[in-house]
DNA sequence: TTGCATTATGACTGACCAGTCAGTATTGTA
DNA sequence: TACAATACTGACTGGTCAGTCATAATGCAA
């Protein structure tokens, strides 16, 4: 490996005098740096100082603000996901139960297919033996939170007569496994390339599809649950 | 972080004096080694020191059969996929098209609960920005494989009129998509407990419920792909 | 038994880098 | 304008560890 580290032209102007920033602004200039130096280099591979060049600052005021480098991946970790999250409940809720479920599939969709989205899945799952702690708010927070959140969307469309009470149950995690896996898949060139991945929202319809296949009412025996073969 | 490193302790018997083994042998004793101790504490934190003493060599020794760490995690990677892969293939094929898809996903989805499967799908995606050759060695062998695999077996069940020919073109992918996420998530404890994932074969038996409830026949309109919303 | 080729060892080295801190620049205040 | 308080800097240090290599042990052939 020659010159790894990150090739991304520097956003600062380095003739620029130094000057005192708020507190704040500081902060959020860093976590962005290490937002970008991780996601490129992991967190081993990535020196302080690229993070430090990246933000403009000198390696010293890292350490003003963050007390050591694991401190400031897992804050630029949670930070980077709550700010999503913050977005995503702001939306208003749609009285419909089949359109409320729509809404939040599509929120869900774009919030997975956000470019951060799987650079912070890889990084999350590449430390968590190191960070335990990662890993309980990544699966409260982001995983079993959408699944409960999607769960309630489907329950209200089987009250309503348009998904099978029979599918219902734990068709939340199978809608999440679809949505997620297609969006970390997407974002796999080599993957995306060879099945034609490219267009989200065909992704998506595809997906949907899928999942209203599975979900439509039985016109048949309705007490058929032992489809599976063995 | 205090004394992190492998804890497991060592199976070697520390009293034999050295001795010479065909390459073949210590070669497969220091992937093993390697296995494990990558396994714990990923491809950074992992000393050659601790690969050593876990395969019962000194650290000099590696060097006599790889030329760097690197090329060790590469080579256990590529082994140890490849070993899977290989049990895999020698099993028979099934003349009945449901039943071979049944053995194909049940193949399938012990492959991906074997402990080590997990471990090295962390691994593998954690340093994708490093070894980009892993990642195609992983995507084509691994991911694609199975999933036209998949694909073969689902095509012959529909032309036994046992799947809907509307839903078969990419349900592979969603097969793939769905018994790769949930294997995923039994593996990580947290989400397991949540949502009682334990027991291996009742999940295996819910995924497939839910696949073999998209791709039933319809008995209605046809030609109604336009399912999703908007 | 000797001698030599092969295999194994582990103390050592040199590069690397997280984290420190003495010093410098900037701002606010009097 | 002087002075103190605060924000910032980057050369330096101490510890770590991948990779080396002189030496030692072992097996084998003659």
């Amino acid at each position: 490996m020659t010159d790894s580290s990150v090739t991304i032209a520097e956003s600062v102007d380095k003739a620029e005098p130094r000057t005192r920033r708020p507190a704040e602004e500081r902060e959020a200039q860093i976590i962005d740096a290490a937002f970008t130096a991780f996601a490129a280099n992991g967190l081993d591979e990535t020196r302080l100082e690229d993070i430090a060049r990246l933000a403009g600052v000198a390696k010293g005021t890292i350490y003003l603000y963050f007390p050591n480098k694991e401190a400031l991946f897992r804050e630029m970790i949670l930070r980077t996901i709550v700010v999503r999250l913050d977005d995503v409940e702001s939306a208003p809720r749609d009285p419909n139960a089949l359109a409320d479920f729509n809404r939040v599939v599509r929120t869900y969709w774009s919030y997975v297919n956000e470019p951060e989205f799987p650079v912070l899945h890889r990084l999350v799952s590449s430390v968590l033996p190191r960070l335990p702690e990662l890993q309980q708010f990544f699966a409260e927070r982001v995983s079993l939170r959408w699944q409960r959140l999607l769960q309630g969307c489907i329950d209200a469309c089987v009250r309503d007569g348009v998904f099978d009470p029979v599918q219902a149950p734990e068709s939340a995690r199978m809608l999440h496994a679809l949505l997620l896996q297609h969006a970390l898949m997407r974002a796999n060139p080599i993957i995306c390339n060879a099945i034609r991945l490219q267009d989200s929202h065909a992704v998506l319809a595809r997906v949907l599809a899928f999942f209203h296949a599975a979900m439509r009412p039985a016109a048949h025996s309705p007490e058929d649950t032992n489809v599976q073969a063995h």
